[in-house]
DNA sequence: ATGAAAGCGCTAACAA
DNA sequence: TTGTTAGCGCTTTCAT
């Protein structure tokens, strides 16, 4: 854990250069004016030395913090990796690192995790929450950091927080379902603790009420692995009666219920609509190609990252929560069976919103 | 970016429980023995305020860095997504919380990213470098920062590195392919500056060598992203003569020779075979499944945080380059084309290595 | 076993 | 404009 090399500090910079410390470090966050000549000579200090200022010694004495954290369910996860691409790109502009750790969904894991966060000092965090409970924010909170909340709705916390209009558009996916003729909707969530999965419902059974009735929906709750997703999927498609759509609410369980549907035989769209939550490549490279609701994930983490800047600089407004719009593709997989009066040639990647 | 909100300091803790900094110190680091009745007061001081201990300070005095860096292309790619989950979850066991920044692929990038890492001083780095340049090496060892490198060899760096065998499974695969009667191989790289890719394309002229003759190669560097590897397959595919086989040295290129055939009317594997390197998921679930290599990702993060920190703790040892086994799963795309000797029936994900 | 005091690298206040 | 000094929160001597 201990490095016996020992770098150059302001000290070695200063004396090379025959200025003070202050003057050094004036130059190098070009603070207050400076002669040229010295300016110069500091320059020139730190090529000939190398030397790379101590942020965390920095930040001690002028209590600023050039790092922010993020705490994500899973890195791994595609659709969180590309949040976290945008955060991180969004920080560096503005001369932030980030520092990033993964809760694996559990609330429990979610507290120590942000309290690793918080011993580095953060001048603030996004947090992508596990579930309702959202013990981050109070612990966050406590210590006066800044929190923005991003994905899904932190129960009643009173928090900044960006998302999606999950309601919406899963009503508009399932008017689209039911358009073409189907009545039996499996919902598959991974679990109606997160907030997302619940609204995503909601505008499900939104859909299917305003339709008058003949239509059901059932709510599978699947859990977060592809394994079990998949399996949960599997096993309800075996039973009676069989779904005529499956509507899987995030991107694992888009993948683990064309799996399961292929596995069980399943014909898309002839035998069974599928349509999913996170648009990816792969869903229109495939035959049929994936009905996809596409979240502006990007979008998302430049909101979540403006309105945590806003607070780092002193921003006192009441919490402000956004939702963006996301948009649909439909694709082949969600198409009227034939037969049916709705039914037309696929067309590939029919974007609506 | 300033915080008014005062946090507890350990003087704080140390004056609630009527004790010395020191006493704290020693409480919270297990260091020297306290007697069980000040350590009781001090715990629940910790309690009482919330106290989360400044990490950044106490690096600066112990001069023990709690913080490890990992610097790859791009946080967005589901093959570095699943390296740094498996990363981060190996650093937290040991303590470590790790700093993540990407360099977009970029040699320039790769320099200043891995500046901004060093300012905050961790103990270690893990690097997968854009190209040989691997101009992280040089700031970081100037700095006396161990790195690791993974994945890609980065030029005749003396580094510590762990890769895959690259030469030898593209071998394998290529001679699957031979063997289904493919004559005309066009493996797609990303660019040829990257070490991995130029040795899979060495295992794939390996194989044709050794076959005698009639087979070719043809190597096409079709850039870093989707939409760049897309357009230059779907040219060469569009020219004369095609070739029968398709093997993509990475998993954007995969994704992308499959959009690029399905576009170009061509159908795994009776008019052209496919196989490409990184299994996902979405290979096995699309019809007909992809040949895809294995590669064996958290492992090679394993084995890179192994190795850093046996370099963090002292060891002085010669730089070792380790080599992981990859795997293949030969699926339908690859097959032998109907009516060739070859030709059988698909089964599925039928591993080999 | 405990406390007092020094000092890590840096910047902010104050002096010149 | 520049330098001097103090001190951020912590750990580590060194004293007791």
């Amino acid at each position: 854990v201990a490095s016996d090399h020992k770098l150059p500090s302001i000290r070695t910079v200063a004396s090379l250069a025959r200025v003070s410390t202050a003057t050094v470090s004036n130059v190098l966050n070009a603070r207050r004016s400076v002669a040229p000549e010295l300016a110069a000579r500091v320059q020139s200090a730190v090529e000939e030395l190398g030397y790379i200022a101590d942020l965390g010694a920095s930040r001690l004495r002028s209590r600023k913090s050039a790092i922010a954290g993020a705490l994500v369910p899973d890195i791994g996860n595609p659709f969180f990796g590309a949040f976290l691409a945008t955060l991180e790109s969004a920080a560096r502009r503005e001369g932030f690192d980030l520092l990033i750790v993964s809760s694996g969904g559990d609330p429990g894991q979610e507290t120590a995790r942000l309290r690793a966060l918080l011993t580095w000092r953060p001048a603030g965090v996004i947090v992508i929450p596990c579930d309702d409970s959202f013990p981050a924010y109070e612990v966050a909170s406590a210590a006066g950091v800044p929190v923005v909340a991003a994905d899904r709705m932190p129960g009643d916390t009173p928090v900044d927080l960006v998302s999606v209009d999950n309601c919406e558009v899963a009503r508009r996916v399932t008017e689209h379902l039911l358009a073409g003729g189907r009545r039996r909707i499996l919902a598959v969530a991974s679990h109606l603790a997160i907030a997302n999965m619940r609204e995503r419902c909601d505008g499900i059974r939104d859909a299917v009420a305003a339709m008058g009735g003949s239509a059901l929906v059932e709510v599978l709750e699947a859990g977060l692995t592809f394994g079990e997703m998949r399996a949960h999927i599997a096993a309800r498609l075996a039973a009676q009666p069989c779904p005529d759509a499956v509507f899987a609410l995030n991107n694992v369980g888009t993948l683990a219920a064309v799996d399961a549907l292929a596995a069980a035989g399943l014909s898309m769209p002839r035998d069974i609509a599928l349509a999913g939550f996170d648009d990816d490549i792969w869903m229109h490279v495939v035959s049929p190609p994936i009905t996809a609701v596409c979240q502006p994930v990007e979008e998302i983490a430049m909101a979540a990252w403006t309105r945590l800047m806003a607070r780092i600089g002193g921003d006192e407004s009441p919490p402000r929560q956004v939702r963006l719009a996301c948009t649909v593709a439909l694709r082949g997989s969600s198409g009227a069976a034939p037969g049916h009066p709705a039914f037309r040639q696929p067309a590939d990647s029919l974007a609506v919103c």
